[in-house]
DNA sequence: CTTACTGTACCGTCTGGACGGTCTTGTCAA
DNA sequence: TTGACAAGACCGTCCAGACGGTACAGTAAG
């Protein structure tokens, strides 16, 4: 890992992000996220050669992300407590934020569907290893699946669930992990 | 409502729903609507006359014909049956179809997220609707965000579950449902 | 004569990307 | 210490192509 002299990358992807999320998927372009991030169009091309790049560190560091997030609740997580129940605490966290962290995955989406394909791997890799570590089966589709829509409804922004309900909904996940 | 002398709005529906889904969400231009739907580019403006209203038209259809399915799976739904599980099983088996059937909303986001109120406040009715009929509202929000999951799945076709093990969710989410 | 198109030509706008130039920073010989 | 110079980081402009949409003449059916 190279030290890194400029902040410009993060600030660009960060600045795609804001956009993607603010002024709709359908209008990320390259100026849009340039003057966003407050470089010119020829800086964003030096840092991404081209969309399909920016789009792909996106994705890649959305993943890395989540990945290291998991890895930190594992390791700090409270003993005799369930990898499902570490799973759904740091989802549900993660989608109780305001902002939809990744509505930026409509644009990737719209540019090219396979830049899915990271993350499609992604999940089935995280949910075959939650499968090896929960011995009710059962229980464990129940609730990485209500993960999955409580995250699709953060995704969408269409919040039906108040506050008190999505507590109610979290706590009973976790009754039912055990 | 009109009687319809011709399918030509139709065929350009789902001609562009398999647009959206084959050469992906970002690829969904009215050229490629139409010649796919057998329709020159005119004919097309003819009956959408902006690609805003070929949206609004897929939307609204999509809507419709769910809602269409589920009053009729209530009425004729067997006898004790909670509407939380017909719900459920409808849900299920819509979800259960191979194509992503409504990879069009993709496109619909990209073009402008104001697509999403219709479908938004359409989830909320139902919801609302589910709370009321059902007593027992932790089963009802497990449920019912285990079945957005499973939406959610499918429609960002990562088929993470097996046949068996989305069979066992269903019954699982239906015992839960009482 | 109307409806429901077809087919073609065209326009204005937007977008990704290429390109050449510019400013800054680090290196190193004298 | 200083001056030369190269590499890195970025700016501003320009362009070809694609797209949504318009206009309009023609036509086949009822």
């Amino acid at each position: 890992m190279k030290a890194r002299r400029t902040n410009s990358r993060d600030k660009i992807l960060a600045a795609a992000a804001d956009v993607a999320r603010e002024t709709g998927p359908g209008s990320l372009s390259l100026d849009a996220v340039a003057s966003r991030a407050g470089v010119s169009k020829g800086g964003l091309l030096y840092n991404f050669p081209t969309k399909a790049k920016l789009m792909q560190a996106l994705v890649e560091d959305y993943l890395r992300a989540f990945e290291q997030a998991l890895d930190a609740a594992r390791t700090a997580g409270v003993g005799g407590e369930s990898p499902l129940a570490t799973y759904i605490k740091l989802s549900a966290e993660h989608a109780a934020e305001s902002k939809p962290s990744a509505s930026w995955i409509f644009s990737a989406i719209a540019e090219d569907p396979d830049f899915l394909t990271p993350i499609k791997a992604f999940r089935r890799q995280v949910f075959e290893r939650l499968k090896g570590e929960t011995p009710d089966l059962k229980a464990l589709l129940v609730c990485y699946l209500a993960i999955e829509g409580l995250r699709s409804m953060n995704l969408f922004d269409s919040d039906v669930l108040s506050q008190d309900e999505r507590r109610l909904l979290v706590s009973s996940l976790l009754e039912i992990a055990g």
